[in-house]
DNA sequence: CCACCTTCTGAGCCTTTTCTGAGATCTCCG
DNA sequence: CGGAGATCTCAGAAAAGGCTCAGAAGGTGG
């Protein structure tokens, strides 16, 4: 993790304040940026708005539970990885807590240590192999936020439209219906037609076929 | 869980027999298709020919370690998502675990349930997308609205006629009454022939036969 | 301060989808 | 066979969704 990277976002939403004042710390000094919320109200709003890499949820949470906070980040189609505090280990509460979405679950008290190996985990997905993802017959440059085409030519982006491109590349052939490209790549005060005017962009700059419209959903990369 | 939708497969590298047949049976009777090994060597080989949705290795494996059976899968980039099973339990081994590129960690002995929930969270974002309704040899792509014929060709439906289509396969053989279809489907000030049309337009896309007529009740998906 | 780049807005145009309705065709049954 | 009602087919209008782009606003580096 080297020049001029962009630091790791973590959301992290834990009504101890106490505890997420300490984890707070912790992550700073690991490196990651990280935005709090005390509440699962506060939660929803800054992950609807926010764009994070991870987001570290308190099962227990005042105004919105934990899991509730969950189920409705997924059913605004955030895909986040999520990973789940709780002081409840029992069998049924583990396994109730990573079928709600969760992506990991882990039991407090916990040790620092074990918390960021498994955020590094969940963080390496996205980050995945660091170098570059593939993109058809090219293949998208993450550190130099460029596309490399097959004969070796390179295309630069700008920011957004990398942050763009990067986001369809991570699920090549899933469908990413407007508002959560809009969420995740955009601020959440900008117009409804930014995505648009970014595809058109990025179809200008990489050529017609990069990315497919998909009537009434969304866009998508990578279709077969 | 609707079939049509490939299973989940699952590679299993674990040199104790006896818990491999346990939990080969275990994932059979959840519907992964499983192949396993009883050494690292055998693991590397079947991970880097075979595909795999998820992998669940044993740290502890003859010849060829379990992390190190993870560090050469994954400098073959080989990015599929790796449970560790392991009896070591100790904070730096957990740590190392989850560092040498396992997705999730899980010290024995462990709760049949929270393997299985641990696999789903990992399935969970290859599996976006896969769900399917079975439409005869075809099916329904319920995330993507597309039909994909046997051959794997894919056929784009509008919004209208996807919603049309899963409802009648969503309960095959049974006969749907327009008056159901309508309400169901469309706006209730539409008019009468509605249903009519989007049935020929579906019939027309996908062939005469996808849809029966049953005079004078209704319409009928998967007919003997 | 200027030149250049990036981000964002919004308006106009184009494409696809949705829906209507009317004539052609079919099915059932006397 | 013939007629009534059901069903099929399809053209075209209206609406929704998407594309293109010019230009304003803001930032950055020379």
């Amino acid at each position: 993790m080297h020049d001029g990277a962009a630091k790791s976002r973590v959301l992290l939403v834990e009504d101890d304040r106490e505890l997420a004042g300490m984890l707070a710390e912790l992550l700073a000094d690991e490196g990651y940026e990280t935005d709090a919320a005390h509440d699962g109200q506060r939660g929803l709003h800054l992950g609807l708005t926010g764009r994070y890499d991870v987001m570290i949820i308190d099962r227990r949470l005042p105004v919105l539970d934990g899991l509730e906070l969950i189920a409705r980040l997924r059913a605004r189609a955030v895909t986040t990885r999520v990973l789940v505090l709780s002081a409840l280990g029992e069998l049924a509460d583990r396994v109730g807590g990573l079928d709600a979405g969760a992506d990991d679950y882990l039991v407090k008290p916990f040790e620092a240590e074990e918390l960021l190996a498994r955020l590094r985990a969940l963080g390496r997905r996205d980050m995945e192999g660091a170098e570059c993802l593939p993109l058809g017959a090219a293949a998208l440059d993450l550190q130099r936020h460029e596309v490399v085409l097959p004969r070796g030519e390179r295309i630069t982006l700008s920011g957004r439209e990398f942050e763009l491109l990067r986001t369809l590349a991570q699920r090549p052939k899933a469908i990413h219906p407007r508002a959560s490209l809009r969420t995740n790549v955009f601020a959440d005060s900008t117009g409804e037609s930014i995505v648009d005017t970014y595809v058109y962009y990025l179809r200008r700059k990489l050529g017609r076929d990069v990315v497919r419209t998909v009537h009434g959903l969304g866009y998508q990369i990578g279709a077969v």
